[in-house]
RNA sequence: GCGCGGUUAGCUCAGUUGGUAGAGCAUCUCAUUGACGUUGAGAGGGUCGUAGGUUCAAGUCCUACACCGCGCACCA
């Protein structure tokens, strides 16, 4: 009933360091302070690990993006990373959990577009080294900002290794693999379709775009004898090319090169006739016009034949001149007006309002893409990809779940050149230099006069893919001898193309080296309903709000038990607060044995029973370990949490009060039963609190502060028991 | 169209190599002020998406289908 406790219960532990048994648990009195004393401590970084003595264990952080509050899918990879390496720190490797920033190029743009949006100002008005400056102020404080959320979930990671996507370094490797690329004929610059963002001005890769099927109009046009059919009214003003299969029969009259004068929206204009296989004979009429400058197939078509490619839309989706009366206008709003005229000509055959087809939307703001023709650098994939297709089917990099495995080589066998020129400021620049048609690929600026810089700058996951070894200081470093490759990569399943697969290749090529040998992926986190959680929706979940709630701990657990690699996990308030009631549970089993025990003689012999108990629990323990070491953590926090709760709580804790006695039973045991019963307890909560630890770092650290016999000062550096 | 994942208790999910279905939350009953800002003992609740097949034995392996989610690729 009532809430708050009058006076504390008589108790050997009312005096001296105990005390604080005697209130719940409080996390956020106990969370910054235990932090404290663990960073303090160095034990964070692995060469004050003296008593080490398996060899190193890596895990890189993957860098969170410096441009927000920490989400829920950040702390499911903290809750399993600082899992993974306080397990191996204390099983005596030399762990390194090495921190990040991600400057995040596009990501962090578009959020601070957004934020100048609301200001009422615009990027396209600013000089883009202002703008470059006020992000990067933007991004180191938000930086900051992170770094502490990461320590307010508990994160272990090594603060003195820490590093920024543009650290001078990073950009240093960074420029080195371009370089590299470019001297091995990897790179190169040239005119091709891209995905162009009217929005954000810039291109996209095609991971950048999503596809979405849409319910189009296919209008039917008449082109002088022809018909053709097509969705984009908007871009045929300049169509002056009609292409069809060189074997359909229909058309043969109709050779290759053969000119003929058309009415057309805008007046009459010569067309030319084109034979060419990439037409379907069985799509619509079997005949189509061509905008090589907005179509990706179209362009082929027109390389193939050596065609004029014209610019019809402009880099902000509107009609160029040679619209004519269209010209200036939005191509949402031209479509029905150029259709209006081509019906009014008579020229318009049929609508078949009913057609579906594939549109491509920027994957941020879900604008049209506008395929655009533009000088870009790209990367050859295909070399790249063959030597980590090699090694994946080798299983030299395993992956969890498996499943990926397939995934990802079915990716890597299709690959297709990566652009990773970005028209935004925010990010490392192409070391790329004009003059006429001279180009140059360095970082300063080639001898003479009339160079231009590029302007571009590398897409994001350029940089980020060479993570693993740029972070390590690649090629001379230390780390990079003694860290690299590392142990295991840990992150979203979202972005296994993105992100994972550029870091095989890209460090494969540049160090040799597969830059790890596992890959652990996590699933989405949404919401209990299964929806994503998205702003819009409203169901937004904090993890850094259900820490403060009810602890981090709690969160933590709640975050891996139930949470298998790769499928989506829910997340929810009321599973959060069944593991805040664990942690509970275990404070208070850490109550009964201080009041118990505290005077525990650590020499006691154990009785056989007691020898029994003691044994179960470390079966438990191995059991555990091989679910930890097979990365199965869902499974291994379940068994914790089962035995602490329900054998060493309700039966073994029940059992004692009948030997020790209560004040309300008196002991009936013999001396020496006592004592080994006493011995016991202390040790099983010993082993409890040490399997238990990766799981849930600030309780377990707090209660083992005050254990009577241990064998470490910190729990974070006590030897795992097996 | 091709591929991947999912479908198990009211809800969220486990179920390692096939051996008579599990957890947490929720519900119900009883007990308890105790180590417990509560907890304990117990109960109800599932023909494991559907239909076949392999097997002494299938939630688990095979085939087909349905529904949900996702990825990849499309042609105007």
């Amino acid at each position: 009933m009532d809430p708050v406790r009058k006076e504390p219960l008589p108790s050997p532990l009312s005096s001296g360091a105990n005390e604080k048994f005697l209130k719940p648990y409080n996390p956020k009195e106990t969370e910054p302070r235990v932090y404290e004393t663990w960073e303090k401590s160095g034990a964070f970084n692995p060469d004050n690990l003296q008593d080490a003595d398996k060899g190193p264990f890596t895990v890189i952080m993957p860098p969170p993006n410096a441009n927000g509050s920490l989400h829920a899918g950040h702390a499911v990879f903290v809750a399993i990373e600082d899992l993974i390496t306080r397990f191996r720190r204390m099983q005596g490797y030399k762990a390194l959990w090495l921190p990040g920033a991600d400057h995040a190029g596009f990501e962090t743009q578009v959020v601070y577009e957004k934020k100048l949006e609301k200001e009422g100002r615009s990027r396209f008005q600013m000089e883009p080294e202002a703008l470059r400056q006020e992000i990067m102020d933007f991004t180191l404080h938000n930086k900051s900002f992170m770094e502490g959320q990461l320590r307010a979930l508990g994160a272990s990671c090594d603060w003195s290794r820490e590093t920024f996507t543009l650290d001078p370094e990073i950009v240093k490797t960074v420029y080195g693999t371009f370089k590299k690329l470019h001297e091995d004929g990897l790179v190169y610059r040239g005119k091709r379709t891209v995905n162009w963002c009217p929005k954000h001005q810039t291109s996209l890769s095609e991971l950048e775009t999503d596809t979405v099927e849409e319910k189009t109009p296919f209008y039917y046009f008449k082109y002088g004898p022809f018909t053709i059919g097509t969705v984009r009214p908007e871009t045929k003003f300049g169509d002056k090319y009609v292409v069809m299969h060189p074997n359909d029969k229909r058309y043969a009259e109709y050779k290759h090169g053969d000119t003929l004068e058309v009415e057309w929206i805008n007046g009459p204009i010569v067309a030319t006739v084109i034979k060419d296989e990439a037409v379907d004979p069985e799509f619509g009429t079997g005949v189509m016009t061509i905008t090589p400058w907005h179509s990706q197939v179209d362009f082929e078509i027109a390389k193939r034949h050596n065609l004029d490619a014209e610019q019809i839309i402009d880099w902000r989706g509107k009609l160029l001149p040679i619209a004519g009366e269209f010209a200036g206008m939005k191509i949402t709003e031209a479509r029905a007006k150029i259709v209006e005229k081509l019906e009014n000509k008579g020229l318009l055959v049929k609508t078949d309002t009913e057609y579906k087809n594939m549109v491509k939307r920027c994957y941020k703001c879900s604008s049209m893409i506008e395929p655009q023709i533009k000088d870009q650098w790209f990367i050859k994939m295909k070399p790249l990809a063959a030597p980590a297709i090699e090694k994946i089917e080798k299983d030299e990099v395993v992956f969890y779940p498996e499943h990926y495995k397939k995934i990802l080589l079915h990716w890597l066998t299709n690959i297709e050149d990566w652009n990773v020129s970005r028209q935004i400021v925010w990010g490392i620049p192409i070391p790329a230099w004009y003059k006429g048609d001279e180009i140059r690929v360095s970082e300063e600026q080639p001898e003479g006069d009339g160079w231009v810089k590029e302007t571009d700058t590398f897409d994001t996951w350029f940089s980020s893919g060479q993570w693993p070894f740029a972070t390590l200081g690649y090629p001379d470093g230390e780390d990079f001898k003694k860290f690299y490759p590392t142990q295991v990569m840990e992150t979203a399943g979202e972005i296994i193309f993105f992100w994972v697969a550029r870091m095989i290749m890209l460090g494969l090529y540049r160090t040799g080296q597969l830059p790890f040998s596992t890959v652990y992926l996590h699933g989405l986190v949404v919401a209990k309903d299964g929806q994503k959680m998205s702003k819009s929706k409203g169901n937004v979940i904090s993890p850094l709000e259900l820490s403060d709630k009810y602890g981090t701990d709690a969160l933590r657990m709640g975050l891996i038990i139930g949470n298998t690699p790769g499928t989506t996990t829910a997340l929810y308030e009321e599973k959060i607060k069944a593991y805040k009631l664990f942690a509970n549970k275990l404070w208070n089993i850490a109550r009964f044995v201080f009041e118990n025990a505290q005077d525990t003689d650590s020499n006691a012999p154990l009785t056989n029973a007691d020898t029994v108990l003691r044994a179960e629990l470390h079966e438990i323990a191995k059991d555990v370990t091989k679910d930890l070491e097979n990365y199965r953590f869902y499974i291994a926090g379940e068994k914790l949490y089962h035995y602490v709760w329900h054998r060493l709580a309700d039966t073994i804790l029940e059992d004692s009060k009948k030997i020790l006695g209560t004040h309300k039973i008196p002991s009936d045991a013999a001396p020496e039963v006592i004592a080994s019963r006493k011995t016991l307890l202390v040790l099983l909560l010993e082993e409890s609190l040490q399997l238990l630890h990766p799981f849930m770092p600030f309780i377990t650290e707090e209660i083992w502060a005050s254990l009577p016999t241990k064998n470490a000062d910190l729990l974070m550096t006590a030897k795992w028991p097996i």
